[in-house]
DNA sequence: GCCAGCGTAAAGGTCAGACACTTGAGGGTC
DNA sequence: GACCCTCAAGTGTCTGACCTTTACGCTGGC
């Protein structure tokens, strides 16, 4: 036997085991179908049974296949007839989704830390609202605007709808859509993991004050207004993350520093 | 029966199937309780006949339910004794070989456009320089600088490994890992579905150049200065990609490199 | 006492076959 | 022409079996 040189071989490679299971190989197969176009958005897959034989594989192994891809979205299985597996296209929301869970696990194993995504959030939404400023069309200016706070009530739950609407707005009318794939869920993990109602009923006031300034800015189309106040409300927004973060421990105390 | 009843319900309600398949109910619920943190990471879950019990399916059902968490990245299976399915710890390279495949097809169906990767890029590392100057320690910076083009060979594959381990080396220096995240998969899309050997090697030459000015300046610790480099070294980037989209159709003609 | 070799059993991987459930399409009835 | 019924294709689920991998522990020789 051979045995030995493979060893060697392992020893000296990948520490990857020998093979990969089947269920693995024919996705693999698929989504480089899928990747390379071969499989077109849309399109029909055969049905679980052909592909079996195709592959060589029993119908578990291809289903398990499919389970696989179709959590990442890749494709989509209808029942009934003229059911079946179908390639999915390509959605934001569903990127989103992914990011705002993978994010949230990252964030709560210490990869990296809430000041990371506070940092990386300002990196993208201080532009975003520069170049909302300056791209912006009615429609959505409007959208912005229709978020603001019109009254005085101040239920906390709506008032962060508000706020996350203020924000998805803004990334809307920058006019690029992979600022708000990223962006967004960045906020939602800020959300959940962090804001509660801790903030006082003033600092809403002064949040929706900001707002306000910055939706005024960018419907008079004043980019580095907008920026720059931008930046203000998120670092406004960013001293209640770093006090709240003090204030809810993940369970160890004082490991924040690296 | 009540079918008519749930027939309304149903008109009234959300546009949702019935019930979800089994597998994706035990997914979910597996899901939720690894973000809650009731399942830590490394913690071997049940057995899969044994989960099978417990959930009251079967095990194929269970599987299938797996293979959509392992698929994710959530969970990862060992086989042998002590083998079972573990909670798998985040990693930041998930995410990246995640995040280039599903940016890489949303620019392919045109959900997102090239201007808006590379605009994407240039908001995320144009800061990053400037935090590379601000923070970039010691080795950091030496890391930068090993990635420069030593000599005068202009192997094109090997410029591009430089070129990539540039840019990944300034984000490793700006210390914020969700950056890294976020923009390394936006450069390997954009390498993947435009670069190729089509500019010149004066280009090349420029661009190499650039890389020297800018590692300068962050060398130097000179914040305002390496993001104006950064940003005029990306202009001259995007000058490329902007003809190359151009030149590049969009289905196939040349591009049989892998 | 220590180490090499072997067996064993736990757990995932794969298979085959069966049946249930969903759902659109086509045909039949009023 | 509108409604209902049946049918068939295809996914969803289950059962039960067997294979493969692999760490642990036993055994025997040094």
């Amino acid at each position: 036997m051979s045995a030995q040189s493979e060893t060697l071989a392992e020893q000296s490679g990948l520490p990857v085991s020998r093979v990969l299971p089947a269920y693995q190989q024919v996705a693999n197969q698929l989504q480089e179908l899928i990747m390379k176009g071969t499989l077109t958005v849309g399109e029909r897959l055969p049905a679980e049974g052909e592909m079996a034989l195709q592959f060589g594989v029993s119908r578990s192994t291809v289903r398990e296949a499919l389970r696989g891809l179709s959590s990442q979205s890749l494709v989509q299985t209808k029942r009934g007839v003229n059911g079946g597996t179908f390639v999915a296209e390509p959605s934001a929301e569903h990127v989103q989704i992914y990011l705002e869970t993978t994010i949230g696990l990252l964030s709560g194993a210490d990869v990296v830390s809430v000041d990371e995504i506070l940092e990386a959030r300002e990196l993208i939404e201080v532009p975003s609202a520069r170049l909302a400023a300056l791209r912006g069309d009615k429609d959505q200016v409007r959208c912005l605007e229709a978020t603001l706070d019109t009254g005085a009530e101040v239920d906390l739950a709506v008032d962060f709808e508000g706020h996350r609407d203020f924000h998805v707005a803004i990334m809307e009318a920058s006019g690029n859509r992979l600022l708000e794939v990223i962006a967004r869920p960045m906020f939602s993990v800020l959300r959940t993991r962090f804001v509660r109602d801790r903030a006082s009923p003033e600092f809403w006031a002064a949040v929706d004050g900001d707002h306000r300034d910055i939706c005024g800015a960018i419907a008079a189309g004043d980019a580095e207004a907008s920026a720059r106040l931008m930046h203000n409300h998120l670092e406004r927004l960013r001293s209640m993350y770093e006090r709240t973060d003090r204030v809810a421990p993940p369970d160890t105390d004082g490991e924040t520093a690296r």
